[in-house]
DNA sequence: AATTTTCTCCCTGTTTTCGGGGAGGTTTAG
DNA sequence: CTAAACCTCCCCGAAAACAGGGAGAAAATT
């Protein structure tokens, strides 16, 4: 059987020469190249075909999901591994709805990195505990790990935090989705009181933290 | 000659995992264990006695630098490495008034990372180029490696930006500083001005992204 | 030594936020 | 079906933010 041909993108040379050493230690995997400018990587990956796609997450410029959804449109049946600081439930969402086949956090070992990369070279999936433990947020979540703050915002509250947390003010707001302004401030005051706070650097935030934005 | 005996201490295991690998390549070195919580390296290291302590400068619970801090009160001799993801001016200067003798970035190369624990071992003190750019602010950077938008802000701006962010209101900014909340509004009115937005919603934002809170 | 920047504080005035309500129609969930 | 949640819009008033300016003393640069 052939190696899996893997190539990866973090903008930390320090970390892709770490990895590739784990990599090259995991038998049938080659790592064929990397990458540490995520746009450079857009543009060669196609060229080299691999059959698994590592991505750091956390980089300037284009970040990991976005990276992986442009080169998915132009190979659809790349495996992809998203490799990521924290974990935070907007982004696993995401990743999910993106089809990544396996998301690791980096503080995991390299028996968890080879369990996944096996994995998903089957064609399974693989997400770490923590991380499914995020997803399935309906069961308890009541006092530890509790879920995203986001979620008890109804719809259009959540959009209207987005574009408060992107910096408009509440008359473009308001242009923006055909409201009136006390429509927009209503909302407003309903996010501060669902999120407990009490100006608008509060909202954005949360909104950041919690990626609803940036 | 007898190796040099590194620690290693970061808060992600996988770095942690690739790090050794590169530094057991390297002759004249030998790891001798590693911590990814930075409160049990705090305890354990001194028991070691290593020679070259490296550390990670963003690590939940207690910050690459204060970690250093702590632990050159007890063993004065003990070199040390910072390891870091981003390039800011107030941490490589804390940095140097701590005597850290290396300061490295994560996009640095392993070869770069060769030469800097070789000066190390040597009682030398190693900063890569972008470093001591920063810290010597007066050459330009003009069109490349641009440092961030931060870059163009007083201390105390940067201070009260950083307070903002955190969602706290002008008057408590002020209470905070001993100042009143006229200069405040002066500081926030200057910092909308160089940072080309106009609301704080626009300040949170930025201080978020460039890594000021949070 | 001279200049520029920083830091502090002030003034005036307009706009927006914030906190408290209410209210009517629609959608969702039990 | 009924109750709760959501969405829309309005009222009020106090507080804060925003925009423009000036100004003196201290610090840093040149």
């Amino acid at each position: 059987m052939e190696n899996s041909r893997i190539v990866l993108v973090d903008d930390h040379q320090l970390i892709i020469d770490g990895l590739s050493r784990i990599i090259q230690e995991i038998p049938g995997f080659e790592l064929v190249t990397s990458y540490h400018d995520p746009l450079e990587a857009l543009q060669k990956i196609p060229v080299w075909k691999p059959e698994i796609l590592m991505v750091d997450f956390e980089m300037p410029g284009l970040n990991g999901l976005e990276l992986i959804r442009k080169l998915k449109q132009q190979i659809p049946e790349l495996k992809t591994v998203l490799l990521t600081m924290h974990l935070d439930q907007a982004t696993v969402k995401e990743a999910l709805s993106l089809g990544v086949n396996a998301y690791i956090l980096k503080n995991l070992d390299e028996f968890e990195l080879r369990v996944a990369l096996e994995k998903v070279s089957k064609g399974q999936n693989y997400y770490s505990a923590p991380v499914t433990e995020v997803l399935n947020s309906k069961s308890k979540s009541i006092q530890k790990s509790s879920n995203s703050q986001l979620d008890l915002l109804s719809g259009r509250e959540r959009e209207v935090l987005k574009l408060i947390a992107e910096a408009f003010s509440t008359k473009e707001i308001a242009d923006q989705l055909s409201l009136e302004i006390s429509t927009i401030e209503t909302h407003r005051k309903s996010l501060m009181r669902k999120l407990d706070v009490h100006n608008v650097a509060g909202l954005v935030r949360i909104a950041v933290q919690e990626g609803l934005v940036s």
